[in-house]
DNA sequence: AGATTTAACTTGCTTTTTGCAAGTGATAAA
DNA sequence: TTTATCACTTGCAAAAAGCAAGTTAAATCT
């Protein structure tokens, strides 16, 4: 299900990121993750974008054999999955935060709050360690 | 060519870049222009990832559609035409420099310099004004 | 001036990926 | 013990990517 590795296009070290989440869904599935606390598969599948489910399977299984995430069973409901991004995964918070500082200045029609991008203009630095703290800064 | 504004998925600022350059060729278009000065047509599918020409057009336009890039003939030369980075596409640099960040620090075979790395590390805010003022700062 | 190159695309066709709707199997709850 | 819930699968249609070859306009070469 998962390919097998192909030979990377280039030692680029953008590159390296695109073929592991350069499509329309698997940065919207770590932004998840990272800066919302969602962990399982329905939480996923709930957010706003509607991600199929056979895509969803898909990219969660790249994104776990490319080390971003991990699965582990939950305990109290032997149903359920839930997805944790592996330290390789919380690093790209800051690519995260860029995009979206980016997208919340660019785009006229923003569901970006104001906090958040005045958090970031006032101390980037702040706002990520917030961030990878699990509180939300626009709070 | 270029299609119509489909409805965004939503107002997600990241969603919002996404859906314009969340693919595997866009976002090396942009490093080519932002990090190596690279404008024509002919540079861009010199690149070592080797884009294939109608997707490259594709993509151009895209860009283009989106305002992140201006198409400008060149004088000099009535066949070249000249592909710059608009303001906003300027201000894309900072996703560049984390993606290529994150890229060198979890890809071991990267061939990002080590004077990359160091430089974000020792001096993050003097790497971006050295890449925005086209200085190579490997260099 | 005529022939050859060069730059930027186009076209046609095949392969791969995405998207949608419906269905399945293993728990868990009523 | 029926009914729900969760995490997938499957089948098929549509869209996008990839490849090779061809086209057009403008420059350069002879």
């Amino acid at each position: 299900m998962v390919k097998t590795p192909n030979k990377p296009r280039s030692g680029c070290p953008i590159n390296f990121g695109l073929e592991i989440f350069g499509d329309k869904w698997s940065l919207l599935i770590l932004r998840d993750m990272l800066m919302a606390g969602k962990r399982s598969f329905k939480e996923f599948q709930g957010s706003e974008e509607a991600i199929a489910s056979n895509i969803l399977t898909e990219r969660l299984a790249r994104l776990e054999y490319a080390g971003l995430i991990s699965q582990n069973r939950v305990a109290a409901d032997g149903r359920q999955i839930h997805y944790l991004p592996t330290d390789a995964g919380k690093k790209l918070l800051p690519v995260l935060v860029e995009m979206a500082y980016w997208g919340a200045t660019h785009d006229a029609k923003t569901a970006a709050p104001k906090a958040f991008t005045k958090g970031y203009e006032r101390n980037r630095g702040a706002l990520l360690a917030a961030l990878a703290a699990g509180v939300d800064p626009t709070k």
